[in-house]
DNA sequence: AGGTTTCATGCAACCGGTTACATGAAACCG
DNA sequence: CGGTTTCATGTAACCGGTTGCATGAAACCT
């Protein structure tokens, strides 16, 4: 009756809906469950390792209201499972099972994490973020991490700078690849010669971006615009600059990547690719439904990012 | 079987559960949670209003990890509640009944929603944070706002300011009330004489704290100190202070509260009363357990705060 | 040894839904 | 009008655990 509405006739449906509104009738989700091994809940992994005090991903908690706001317009929860204590590489498929989960959304720190193999083998629905992840009903939500990087560049061209570099995210993560290919391409598509010691490496933490600022203002012909891959690397790199008695734009142009909420902050603001937040939850939202309902793995979905113009870059 | 293990004698068990692990045996929670009525998970209600973009608290990821795996070494799960769509005031407590909810905790604004209140005033289980609910099994977990505000306040007078001002949080919200109470207590005993024109509502924000210190600079007496409720506050004051062609900590002394991220990047680091993020976390997990498992509500939990001094205060 | 108590084990009902199937009434056919 | 088809409604089995009770064996008593 609560599922098939049309076979009972309108008056009938009308009067037990008024009735079970009156009684105050709630459905049983667990009986459902059990019954029809539907739980209308997706679990949401995030932070594997929970002895690290977790990735600080800077804006986790507009992905997780996407997220959830976009899950709860279809009907479905959120169930954030936790790595349970025996630390068995297939505990989390253990506890999709027990739950009857429908789908899983995971967040991790763009590296492949092993403990996520066994689930994203199985027929669990599953949607990871930035990071393609191998297994039958999986796909994944990323922004578009080389067009985002391709435009900060050709911007820093098109405001005059000539003597472009770029500080890297750690090797092995996969947006950090695709924001160096994006840097990459766009010098040769500007005709700019690449040269390997203005490329440097960071770690997307604000230290990291400071330390490879140092290098690059020791070089000896210095760049005069810098592509960083993350804003916190970004404005670490700011700090470098500003510590070594020269000025951001007028010395050295910076644009950073992410759009974090400090970017807007710090004077004299950040340029910077600006990724959507938001869209990452529905978006993962959708994918995790669509192959739910629908019994089909969508396209790899690719968020466009867009270029915020601030004071970093004049 | 598996909830007496020690009804049946310790070969047998030995047997039955290797065998279990043998063939994979998963027990299946939606059974289990029919036939006890306890489902082992936790609600978790934030952001009860999903127009709004959210409430940002500054460090709600860390609060959540804690609760996260401070439930989860109890064997519990989170359920992130969406905002049912009827928008009924009743809809979280339904949801809770539905789902069998064994307990729930709720990150508000620190104002009083009215859609929690059916839920407060049922039988079920509610931990909040920040703030007081009314209800027979509710209880909550803050900070103590009264003693790190005069703890700030005496840094103040410490280190030798005399003419100390507060930018407070926003009228009616219970963290701001109650470090407001600190700042006057803590003038006190110190002796120092009230002065009410140095005593300006913010909003926790960057922008509400600007406003109120460029208030604070056109006094004809200005402060040479100032404790703002909030960290974002505190930088939104920093930054007016030093527009206004002054000095921190020279001319102006600043201390805020909470201890985010971005307190120890501003320059010159801003000194603050810092929260046990963590904390909330675990002590809202131990509260709504010990409801759950001991049928006892636990009196309210008021964390330590601790004074971190950076440059803002020399 | 016969009768009673103690305890382990097996069995069946139950939790609250879903679903496949049986039943019976109404609508249709020649 | 008898026989078949169509459709609505009622019934019972099932999902996979938990729990209270009945059963029967072992241990105890006089």
């Amino acid at each position: 009756m609560f599922n098939n509405p049309e076979v009972v006739n309108a008056q009938t449906r009308e009067l037990i809906l008024s009735t079970a509104a009156r009684i105050g009738y709630l459905p049983n989700e667990s009986a459902r469950t059990l019954a029809t091994k539907r739980s209308h809940m997706v679990g949401l992994i995030w932070d594997t390792d929970h002895r690290r005090p977790g990735w600080r991903h800077p804006f986790f908690q507009e992905i997780l209201i996407g997220l959830k706001t976009a899950l709860s317009e279809r009907g479905y929860h959120l169930l954030m499972l936790a790595t349970s204590e025996d630390g068995t590489p297939d505990s989390f498929l253990r506890a999709v099972r027990r739950h009857n989960l429908d789908g899983v959304v995971f967040i991790d720190n763009g590296r492949a994490d092993p403990s996520l193999q066994p689930l994203a083998e199985s027929e669990v629905p599953c949607v990871s973020l930035d990071r393609p992840v191998r297994g039958p009903w999986t796909t994944y939500v990323t922004s578009d991490n080389v067009g985002g990087a391709r435009e900060a560049v050709r911007h820093l061209h098109a405001i005059g700078r000539r003597a472009i570099a770029t500080i890297t995210g750690p090797a092995g993560t996969r947006p950090g690849a695709e924001r160096l290919r994006g840097y990459l391409d766009e010098l040769a598509a500007l005709g700019l010669a690449h040269r390997p010691e203005l490329v440097v490496e960071g770690d997307f933490y604000l230290s990291g971006g400071h330390t490879a600022m140092r290098a690059l203002l020791e070089l000896e012909e210095r760049p005069d615009a810098v592509f960083a891959a993350g804003d916190e690397m970004a404005i670490g790199a700011l700090r470098a600059v500003t510590e070594a008695g020269l000025k951001v734009p007028e010395d050295i142009a910076l644009v950073g990547f992410d759009d974090i909420e400090l970017a807007a902050l710090v004077p004299p603001g950040l340029t910077t690719v600006a990724q959507d937040k938001a869209g990452f939850g529905t978006a993962a939202a959708a994918a995790v439904i669509t192959m739910i309902n629908e019994g089909a793995t969508p396209a790899p979905r690719i968020l466009p990012t867009s270029l915020v113009v601030r004071g970093s870059t004049g």
